[in-house]
DNA sequence: CCCTGATTCGC
DNA sequence: GCGAATCAGG
């Protein structure tokens, strides 16, 4: 990794997804897919806390109350009854959120050409405005992606990769 | 089993 | 500051 430092479009990114409502994951495969990166959730998790994103609740066990007035309660005087930020929680706008890049070449058929077989993964949606495709590459029967694509929405890195394991400490009993 | 969120710790 | 390892919950 050349850049220690994210640069200030990964955390423009970083930043809309994140107020976008898109979970940790889904985020970084969003960046991931966009700029060619290889961050992981944490990382993304990492920086977006960093970053100030994250309500960080100090929640300290002793003296959460550090004085006690007799008469004076400030019990929540307030109420905020919405704040300007959503919570981390109660919302899924984005159910499926479609990724892309993958080590597949995008036939990026338009939408008026993507046959019914066709993988519908969109690509260009990063972009407002901008003419979305989509990969077109045959999909798996049942599925409404191909095969990278489908397994891309899952897991990634692993599927077929399960080697470079922790070895196979394997015992020779040669005598 | 899979997933995600959040924190901690070493680099 | 960065991110992997790790823990915790669903």
């Amino acid at each position: 990794m050349e850049p220690a430092h994210w640069p200030s479009e990964h955390s423009d990114a970083l930043r809309d997804y994140f107020l976008k409502g898109l979970s940790y994951a889904e985020i970084g495969r969003q960046i991931n897919a966009r700029f060619g990166t290889a961050y992981t959730r944490n990382a993304v998790v990492g920086r977006a806390k960093r970053l100030g994103l994250i309500v960080q609740v100090r929640m300290t066990s002793p003296s959460i109350v550090p004085v006690l007035p007799s008469g004076a309660c400030l019990i929540l005087p307030h109420r905020p009854a919405l704040l300007n930020l959503p919570p981390k929680s109660a919302m899924k706008p984005a159910a499926q959120v479609k990724l892309r890049c993958v080590g597949v070449q995008p036939r990026l058929v338009p939408l008026v050409e993507l046959a019914a077989e066709d993988c519908r993964y969109p690509y260009g949606g990063d972009k407002d405005g901008e003419e979305i495709t989509f990969c077109g590459h045959p999909s798996e029967p049942g599925s409404s992606y191909c095969t990278p694509h489908a397994r891309l929405t899952r897991r990634a890195g692993a599927g077929s990769a399960r080697v470079a394991g922790p070895v196979v400490l394997r015992l020779v009993s040669a005598a």
